[in-house]
DNA sequence: AGCAAATATGCATTAGTATGCAACTATGCA
DNA sequence: TGCATAGTTGCATACTAATGCATATTTGCT
C-alpha cells in the first residue's frame, strides 16, 4: 500500500486513540525501533492490546515492520515529508501529566538489556504490568 | 477551555473525519474565516451536518467563532505553535482525487458575493447541494 | 408584534471501535 | 520432535460516533 493510497482521515483516525499516540510519541521522541515486548514493558499495557493498536498504525502507513526470528521490530515510516511534519506535531503535543515521559523512561530502562542492539528477552515488567491493570480496574 | 487542557487524542479525533478535514483544509489553504452558509455552498453538505462537525472542531480547540448578527464566522485557532504545525500537515495532505480543490473553487466563487467582506446572504447552491446529496444516495 | 432567515440540537437509527478472554500461529532451541 | 516463547487473532460485549429528520433558537427587518 503506497502512502498516496491512504486517506488523510485514516492517518488522523489512527492517531486519535491514546494508546496509539503513546506508541507514536515514544518512537518520535526516541527515534528508536522496538518490538512488541519492549512496548509492553514501556507502556505497561497488555500485549494483545498493543499488538492490535500497532496493526492499526501500520495500516495507516505510520509504522513499518521488520521481522527478526520471533521478534518483530516496529519503526516509524519517514519516507514522506508529510509524515515527518506529522512527527514534529506529535513531538510538540502537550504532556501535561507527564505520562509520555514516564513511558520513555521505562522504555530507556528496557533498552539497556538489549544485546548487540537486539531484543533477546520477552516481557520483563510482568509485575508492574499487572499492578497497572489492577489500578485501572479499581478506578473504574 | 485552554489549549493545554485539550488532550492530543481529542485533536486528532476531530481531524479523523473526512467532512471535518475538508473544513480544516479549506480554512488552512485559504486563510479565510467563513460562516455556515458559506461552508454549505463550498462543501455541498447539509447545514445541520456541517453545524455539528464545526462544533466538534471547536470543542477540540481547532476553531474559534465570532458572532455577527445572524451569521457566525468560524476561523482557525492559530495561537499555539503546535496548532500551526498541524495546519502545515493538513496543507501537505494528499488531494489525490482533487476533492479538496473543488471545495476551494466553490468557496472562492461564493466569497465573491460578500459585501464589505461580510456574508449577507444564506445558502445559494441549493440546487447543487440537492444534486450532490442525491448522487450520494444513488451510489449507496 | 410577527415573519423570515441563519444556525443549533433532540431523537432514533445505524455503523464503527476498543477491549478482555482464550485460542491460535510461528519460531528457536534442546 | 517437542516445548517454550514472541506475537496474532476470533469472538462477544460495551461504547462511541455519524446521520437524517424534524424542531427549536436567535436575530434582523418591516
Amino acid at each position: 500500500m503506497h502512502i498516496l493510497d491512504i486517506k488523510p482521515e485514516t492517518v488522523f483516525q489512527a492517531l486519535s486513540e491514546s494508546t496509539r499516540l503513546r506508541i507514536m510519541r515514544l518512537l518520535c521522541v526516541t527515534g528508536e525501533e522496538a518490538c512488541l515486548c519492549e512496548f509492553v514493558d514501556a507502556l505497561l499495557e497488555p500485549q494483545y492490546k498493543l499488538s492490535r493498536h500497532i496493526k492499526i498504525l501500520k495500516q495507516a502507513g505510520l509504522l513499518s515492520t521488520l521481522k527478526d526470528g520471533r521478534w518483530v521490530y516496529h519503526r516509524l515510516v519517514t519516507s514522506s515529508e508529510y509524515l515527518q511534519q506529522l512527527h514534529t506535531s506529535i513531538i510538540m503535543m502537550t504532556d501535561y501529566e507527564g505520562f509520555y515521559q514516564e513511558d520513555i523512561k521505562r522504555f530507556n530502562q528496557r533498552m539497556f538489556i538489549r544485546e548487540s542492539g537486539r531484543c533477546r528477552v520477552g516481557v520483563q515488567n510482568t509485575k508492574l504490568l499487572e499492578d497497572n491493570i489492577k489500578n485501572k480496574t479499581d478506578r473504574s
